[in-house]
Parts: C-alpha cells; structure tokens; sequence
DNA sequence: GTCATCATTCGAATTTTTTGAATCATGGAA
DNA sequence: TTCCATGATTCAAAAAATTCGAATGATGAC
C-alpha cells in the first residue's frame, strides 16, 4: 500500500492538470502521447493511495470531484514551490547565501537600511535577509556568537576584534540633551560635572556583559537609569526620567520640535567611531551576498546615509 | 535528459533526510534497507536533474553541500505541505468545502462574526474562511453573483429573492443623527421634513444598481453626499458633513461618547427587517461549512449577537 | 436503436529502479 | 611509511514499475 505523500509527485500533479485541462482521460492520453489505459492506472493509484475518489466516472466522461479539484488547485501551488526551490538551490550553488543576518545598533538609520535592502532585493538573489536590531557591543557579540554575518554600527573595543574584520563607518556625534521641563533645561552653560552628577542619567543596558566601559558619559556617584535601547533611553529623556548623552541623528528631530534641549556641558563632546564588522574569512569562502554589502559599505556616500548625514 | 521538477518528489527529499541523518550513502543504505549504489544513482539523478552538486565526494564520506543543506532545508518544507495537501483533499472528500466565503453587511456586529468563525476554526475543518464587506444590497448580489456562500445581514428586496433562501436576522434599528456642532444639533424635536431638507444628507452608495430603494430616509430636494460604506457614513456625519439615519448599534459608541446626538423627527424611525440568505440547494448538496453556519444561526442568541443586542 | 467515443481491464512489452560483485579512493592504525 | 577497514562508484543483471495494445463494457448524441 502506497503512503498517501510517496504519490504526491510533481508528475502526478502535472497529469491532473492535463486532464483537467482537456476535459478526458482520452484527450489527456492523446496530448500527453500515451494510451489511455496508463492514466487509469496512475489515477488509480493516486486515489488508492489518498483513499478519496478524485474523479466522478458516473457519466461517460470523468470529471473531477470536489476533493480532486481541490488537489489540482493545491497542486499548482505545489508545482510553483518546487520550482522555487529549485531555482533557489540552483542559485545557492553558485555562491549565495540562504539567509543572511544583518545586526544593526540603534545608531544606524533605519531607512537607509531599508533603501540598500531595497536594492539588494533587486538583484533578485535567493537570500533571505534577517535584520536584528543589537545595542551598543551586541552587534560585533551578534557577529561572533554566529547569530549575524554583518554588524553595521559597531562600537568596537579593543578585545571585541578578535576573529573579525571591519572598517570604519565614520563618526557619530552625541550631545548631551534634558527635556525642556527637565530642572537643567534652564540652567547656564556650560553645565559643570557637579550640576550635573544631581540628577539621573539614562544610559542603554549593554547586550553584552555588564561594566565594560561602553557607558558613554557617566559620573561618579550619579544616580543612574538603565533601559533596554537607545530608543527607549530617547523616550525616558523626552519625558524627563534623566538626562544623558544621545547620538545627534536620533535626537534631531526631537531637538528641532522642541520635545528636547541642548545644552553645552563642561566635558568634551562625544564623538565616538563606529564601524562595520563581519567574520574573518577568505575572499572565496565569503558568500556573494557578504561581497554585495561589503561592495556597498565602501561607497562612502553610502557609510555617509547609513550614520544619516545628507 | 529529466527536468527539475520531475525530480523533487517526496521520495527524493524522504532520502536526503536519511543520509543527511545516517552521516553517510553507506549507513543511509543500512537504514532504508538498500543498497548504497542505489543511492548514488537516486542521487545522481537529483543532481542532473538540478545541475547542481548537492554533496561534496572529496572526501572519504560524501557531506552535504551549500546547496544540499538548502535543498533538504526546503524539502522538509515541501514535505509538511504534501501531508497537509492529503489531509485536506481528503477532509474535502468528506463534504467540507474548500473555501467559504460570507459577505457580511456593515449592519453586523464584526466581533460576533469572529467568534463565529473562531467556534467554526475550534472544529478544525479544511476550508478557508473568505470574508467580503459589503453594503445594503450588496449581499445577496455577492451571493448570486457566486462571490458569496452565506449572506449575513442582508435586506431584501422582494426582486433580489431568486434563487436563494433566506431567513430572518432581526430588526435594525435606524436613528437619526447630527454631530454637536452640527445647525441641527439645537432645534426643537421633533424636527420637521421641511427643515432637515435645508441641510446635506450622508448616504451610503448602493454597491448594486443605482436607483434602487435602498437609500433609507432621503427627502426630495436634499442635498445629498453619498459615500461608499456604512462606517464612512458614520465617519461623514461624525463631522458634520452631513445628516442622515444610521443603524443604532453602529452609532451608539458615538452618541455615548457625545460625538453624535440623536434627534426625534416627525417622520417614524426607520426599522429594517434583515436576513441571512444563501443560495438554494438541497441540503445533500450543501458543503459541511455552510450547514453548520446555517445550524449556528439558528440559535436565537447568534442572531442577536450579530445585530450587536446583548 | 445505432454509432462513435470514452474508461476500464489484463497480459505483454518497455522503461525505470534496484541489486550484487568488482573497483577505486580515503583516512586511520600499526 | 604500509596496511586495512570503510565508503562511493561502476556496470551488468534482476526486479519492479509503468506503459502499451487489444478487448470489453458503458454512455450520450444522432
């Protein structure tokens, strides 16, 4: 007795369509070039092995059942996967990768990853793309823990560059911001480290381990606020719940609408070096997908969206 | 020479999970019960077939290349979908319809329609539930017109009967609306025809024919704003574009929340008798889905719940 | 009622798949 | 290094499957 998914056979697929297209099992057998007899035996066989009867043999012609029409419908579909398949594998072969995970930090803007997406997809390669959303260190962690095969707005320290390869994105420039009803909103400038260290920072909890310096602009002895993103540290300062230094990109536009203040403050500005990582490998064993993006990453104009400058 | 597609059966990709399991030809020959030269022609023919090398001979044991990974990655895709192919032609050969489709009236509360569907899902049947909004006659068009399989909501006309059947839904309710801030808002009730002609009406395009009945309480001589849905309707006359009834389950939230207020009129509030229909057959001929959708309706308290009464 | 056409049945022919022995290659052990 | 166990392949033969062809029964059009 045959199972019920050992019949399902694109062939078997293709002769229900046959059939239904030319109405008989006569005009099927004459257009397929074969004696009829042979597609009573493969229908046969289909219809034992699913254990439901596919056409209606009352009349002179067969016609299709409703169970037999709903297999040719979800035949087709059917068909359709297996050339996709196909084609996806046969592209495999030539170089690129089934998926390819990009781990981007919060510094990155968005849409300028979605644009070099955009134009990837272009190339209709058949590589699906998986785009994680890492902190801070996560992104080169993402890249050596093998979760993602490219970091772009890494923050890399000195002992995160082992196993990678990378190359400067530019540079990043964070100011120092309060809500406008925040109590050092009106308060002189520069801002002294002592005015300060009163009131709460708002920093971004590192995907990482805890305590590497990657804490941008703490003070000694400062009360301190942790959350999960620079999105939510940019929500908690709009409303007030600290102050602290935010990558200017993110904050402009909340600068610009007033929902945020700038104020000089007595340290240096921070002005810290982001990069682009991926995992060491030789040129051949790099998939082409890696190739595109790296090929993108050295057009400067494109390093000058992704960090949002015009 | 074989064409890719006739070589992406159940049986080949039942295969490559054997020798991708068994680590080698020789162990997945052990396995299945056969021999390993009858591996090495199988997989021969997929490679051909595909024209892509799917493992890797250089070594002493064969490895799955890129390519293979991927290919048996997305067989076991293609795979789980045969076996829900066969489940569903065969619940389909049982008298379940492949597809149900029901038009809904925008008279019809929609959360009583999801739990409907919701108790229909519990039963785990393998038809698709389709369903269409539609507008005062455009029911039971969607129905004769095969667009539809049940009708919830419908007001039938005396001509749009044949060929369906029908029963009662209930009796809607229609009250006369303005917005606050709308001239009629502060007349005395019960206001007159001569009055309300003065001020633009709100009515919902008929997506049958035009010229029919259906356009509820318009007076000669208004002015007249027709749009395309019962919910832009409501949308219209939430900002005082214009006046007009509307079905009271649709406008209470509004009216509670003092975004519509009803005025008395001197003509009589409009009650509309509404349906359920479907087309005619005999009950042999009546897939599972529609006889349990007409079993549900049955029920006195299903139909109240579908004219939003508690 | 007749006739052309259709689907089915069944043994034979054909094609496809599997087998088994021989051969070659590889990686580990002595 | 040489041996040896194991794995993959080749090829002719065997087995299994599909297909063919003729005969049979059935249905709908004329």
């Amino acid at each position: 007795m045959p199972c019920p998914r050992d019949v399902l056979t694109p062939a078997a697929f293709a002769m229900l369509q046959v059939i239904a297209a030319t109405g008989s099992f006569a005009a099927a057998a004459r257009a397929s070039h074969m004696v009829p007899s042979a597609l009573t035996y493969r229908v046969r066989q289909l219809e034992e092995a699913l254990d439901v009867l596919l056409f209606d043999r009352s009349s002179r012609q067969a016609r299709l059942t409703a169970a037999g029409a709903e297999l040719l419908r979800e035949g087709n579909v059917l068909l359709a996967n297996d050339d996709a398949v196909a084609n996806r594998v046969k592209r495999v072969a030539t170089g690129w990768e089934p998926q390819f995970t990009i781990a981007v930090d919060s510094v990155i803007k968005p849409a300028a990853v979605m644009d070099l997406c955009a134009a990837f997809f272009a190339l209709n390669p058949p590589t699906r793309v998986k785009l994680l959303t890492e902190t801070l260190s996560g992104t080169p962690d993402a890249l050596t823990a093998g979760r993602a095969d490219l970091a772009l707005g890494a923050v890399l320290e000195q002992g995160a560059k082992a196993g990678l390869q990378h190359a400067p994105l530019g540079k990043v420039d964070f100011v120092f911001v309060v809500a406008p009803h925040h109590p050092l909103s009106g308060t002189a400038e520069p801002v002294p480290d002592e005015v300060i260290r009163q009131y709460r920072a708002v920093t971004v909890a590192d995907s990482v381990q805890r305590g590497a310096g990657m804490s941008i602009g703490l003070l000694a002895g400062q009360d301190v606020f942790t959350v999960a993103s620079m999105p939510a540290k940019l929500d908690a300062q709009t409303r007030a719940m600290g102050v602290g230094f935010l990558p200017t990109c993110l904050a402009q536009p909340y600068i610009d609408t007033g929902r945020l203040v700038v104020k000089r403050v007595q340290r240096p500005e921070y002005q810290v070096q982001v990069s682009y990582a991926w995992r060491k490998g030789a040129a051949e064993t790099q998939g082409r997908a890696l190739r595109w993006w790296l090929g993108q990453l050295q057009k400067p104009v494109t390093r000058a969206a992704l960090l949002g400058e015009h």
